[in-house]
Formats: structure tokens, C-alpha cells, sequence
DNA sequence: AGATATTAGTTAACATCGAAACTAATATTG
DNA sequence: CAATATTAGTTTCGATGTTAACTAATATCT
């Protein structure tokens, strides 16, 4: 319960911005992974998102609707599709970037280093824990008890 | 974005004993505040359970539906609705309660003592820190800059 | 080859979130 | 007291999350 409190008290200062350019937060996400490598695939970016695939769909189609991004059907495996930026999203990247930059840099300051990266080892820990076993038990999925 | 993938691999734990119960995340949310102090609010509830009030509204629609709460409109200020746990309600709190602690405790007993401790004070310390701001400028809304 | 399984993307149904507006009731103020 | 402000709950709209099913395309296996 606590991640969610400390999401509800961050988020907003990063939706403010996000508002500011008629961005939603996840809108931003797709954005922001896109402009590192260009032309992932659906898949590929909801693992990079964390945004579900079914959702994803749906962020796509508004991004693109507003000429931010474009869907290429692939050529050699034809159930792929590649995301592409346009040149309006990249426009974009320069205008947000730095905004949201300031505003994490903010953030990173109230706290100590050790304590800012102690949380993060501590997440990172518990997250490789549960996915290692969230592995095992959905690779043996009969042997439960 | 940290905090986002913790709770992606934290949830689904949770998630899959509430489908048991045919209960939300949401719905154990508004329950188990209801458990501890019966006849909340629906503004004391949405503070308490981090869930937004239009949310609430739908949540407490379908327990309501499902018989596990129940509306009472004030008598002495008519603006407010007290929610009640009924026995159902309770019935299934015996049932979940435990399932929950156990998960709980799991996810707990991963990491040490210390490193969990460190984790909430720096989870809280970040909340405070900015929630005081933020009260600083929605009270002076004008003096920005 | 032909039946079957798997994969990528999508759609559907339902619940929730976020922001804004709206209603009813109570409080404040001139 | 009447106009106004505030408060509690609700509704609405657009976007997202969850789960399950469904389509099209590719891979596997007999």
C-alpha cells in the first residue's frame, strides 16, 4: 500500500507536464521507449512499458491518430508491427525531456544517495525474487503442493 | 517507473486470492478499512483506501450489489453516506484475512528486516516531503516564481 | 502434407482512474 | 434573511487495466 501512496504523491507532478502537451503518462512511456529504439515491436514495447498489451493497443491507436507515431505491418513475418516515431513525436521529445528531467532530478534531491539507491536495490531484490518464482511455479504448474 | 514494476510483480499474488472470493483489489481495499471502523464516510474511505471518490462510487455500486456493504444516508447531515459491512461482509473477511496475511508475510520474510524498514521510511519520508510542498503551493497558488 | 500448437496483434466486457461538471445540502457572509 | 461559498456525493467522458476470447500468421510434429 505503500508503493500506491507514494505513486498518488509523485505522479501528479509529472501529469502536470504531461497535460501541459495533451500527453497521458503512458502516452509518454511508449513515447520515451520509442525514441530510444525506434520500430519495436507491440510486444516488445508493452514489455518495455510495463503497459499491458491490450491497453497497449489502444495507446497506439491515440498516438498515431495524433500523427505522433506509425504502425508498419512487418515484411518478413507478417504478424509483427513495428512502432515508428514521426517527426512530430520526435519534435516533442525536445519540448517534454527536459521538463520531465527537472522534475525527477527534483525529486532524486530530497533524498540521500544511499537512501535513493538502497530503495532502488531493495525494489529491484524483491521484484527478481518474485520472478523467480512466478517462473518456477508457472513452469511446473501441476506440482503445487 | 521502479515503483511500477514492484507492484506488477508484487499484485498478481494478491490479485489471484481476491478472484477466488470473485473480489477486486479495490473491493478488499474498501473492506478491509470497513472491518476495522464500520460507518465510514465515503470521503473518509476514498482518504483511507487511496481510491479516488467517482471510483468509490462504482466499488461500493457493486459490493452493495453483491450484498457485502450497505448505504446509509445521514440523518443529521443528509450530504453524507456512512457505509456498513454486513454479515456477508464479515463472513468473507474470516476467509480472506488469512490468505492475505500469509502472502503478505511471504513477501516480507524476503527480504531483511532492515532493508524492508529502510524501504518505508524512505517510501514515507519522500511522501511527506512532498505533500508539504504541495500544500505550499495550492495554498499560494499565485505566488509561483 | 495436414492437423495441431504457438505467437502477435486485436477485440470485447467489465472495472477503474483522472479531470471536470453537476446536484443537493450545509455553512458563511453581507 | 438572501446571495454566495463550501462540502459530500454523484455523474460523465475519455483513457487505461484485466481477463478472456478471437483472428491471422507462423512453427511443429506426426
Amino acid at each position: 500500500m505503500m508503493l500506491h501512496r507514494t505513486l498518488d504523491a509523485v505522479m501528479p507532478e509529472f501529469r502536470a507536464i504531461f497535460s501541459r502537451f495533451n500527453l497521458t503518462e503512458q502516452q509518454w512511456r511508449v513515447l520515451r521507449v520509442l525514441w530510444e529504439s525506434d520500430g519495436l515491436t507491440l510486444l516488445d514495447l508493452s514489455r518495455q512499458t510495463l503497459i499491458p498489451g491490450p491497453s497497449l493497443v489502444g495507446v497506439i491507436d491515440r498516438l498515431e491518430r495524433d500523427q505522433l507515431v506509425q504502425r508498419h505491418r512487418s515484411t518478413e513475418d507478417r504478424r509483427k508491427v513495428h512502432i515508428h516515431t514521426t517527426p512530430e513525436g520526435l519534435t516533442l521529445q525536445q519540448e517534454v525531456s527536459p521538463l520531465v528531467e527537472e522534475v525527477s532530478t527534483r525529486l532524486k534531491d530530497r533524498l540521500s544517495v544511499e537512501a535513493w539507491q538502497a530503495m532502488l536495490t531493495t525494489l529491484d531484490q524483491l521484484v527478481r525474487d518474485i520472478q523467480a518464482d512466478g517462473v518456477e511455479s508457472k513452469a511446473l504448474p501441476n506440482k503445487e503442493v
